[in-house]
DNA sequence: GCTTGCCTTCGAGCGCGCTCGAAGCTTTAG
DNA sequence: CTAAAGCTTCGAGCGCGCTCGAAGGCAAGC
């Protein structure tokens, strides 16, 4: 299964057309999460909203809603660490999956509540990744469309 | 580029669970779109509705947007011929890979104008298509999250 | 003839996820 | 010393795509 995924992304990622300007695509280059340096110094809000191609505005609604708690330094600035970058990162790859902000904030505070809450925060995981399947072959459906089309525009009986 | 996208639509179906009943899953039955028989009565709005998975109040907001426009009965009930669902079909496909309801509207006047357009349709098609594969990647990101959050729940060091 | 259920139009409402602007403080450059 | 850029909080607003409810017509079964 994780194979199959891999090989999947493989196909996708060379069928594709090199490097893209897309501001999504920043968080290509941070596929694992650990690739974020510890010993870096901590981003402000603009930095790590671009980090991961939100706004700052994007950001501080999160803070508001409890999904990141980035440290205040000495005028009250918000300070990014290496950690609430990768729960940004996290956080983005989830929304951009369609998962509900409802859903997060609930996985979030499950996530602080510590290992106990490990069986929970596995099943909403679980579901997110099968509604994840699900609008691929979605989007496959509709990738085979517009192929079907374009070859009919291009006079391909 | 085709071959490989079929390849991963057989890998991707391959990795699902058998027949599902979301009833999304109602248009993989409707892959290639001749699939509607000609022939057969037209269908009531309800009907119709259920073919693609949408209520029957969304398919008369598309009427009202200009999206489709199935004839009338003598009572001036909705009567969706086989090329009304043909067209049902793919808008709620291109609806679910996140096309908007503007640019849909915007690619059906065009068809609805004739031949004369069909460069600028090509160029629509290709821009939903390029869109649906950053989706793809997106979404292949996302699951790849999912899958590494699991394996960690599951213990896996 | 009456009930049940599906159909019609119309206009208003809504949930989500931002998005923006105002008013003011801090830091940096010149 | 000043100007510009970036940070803060706060609350209001918004665009999209439906979604719903009211008020009434039509068709079929009892």
């Amino acid at each position: 299964m994780v194979m199959a995924t891999e090989a999947l992304i493989e196909r996708i990622l060379a069928a594709g057309d090199g490097p893209s300007a897309s501001a999504i695509d920043a968080l290509h280059e941070l596929l694992d999460e650990t690739a974020i340096d510890d010993g870096a110094a901590p981003k402000s809000v603009a930095e790590a909203a671009r980090l991961v191609g939100l706004s700052a505005h994007t950001l501080r609604y999160y803070e508001q809603e409890g999904l990141v708690r980035p440290a205040r330094n000495a005028s009250g600035y918000r300070e990014y660490a290496a950690p609430d970058l990768r729960r940004l990162v996290f956080l983005t790859r989830m929304r951009l999956s369609g998962m509900t902000m409802t859903d997060l904030k609930r996985y979030i505070r499950l996530a602080e509540q510590g290992p106990g809450t490990i069986p929970e925060r596995r099943r909403i995981m679980l579901d997110q990744q099968e509604r994840i399947r699900r609008q691929i072959r979605e989007l496959s459906l509709a990738l085979e469309t517009t192929e079907y089309k374009i070859r009919a525009y291009d006079g391909h009986p």
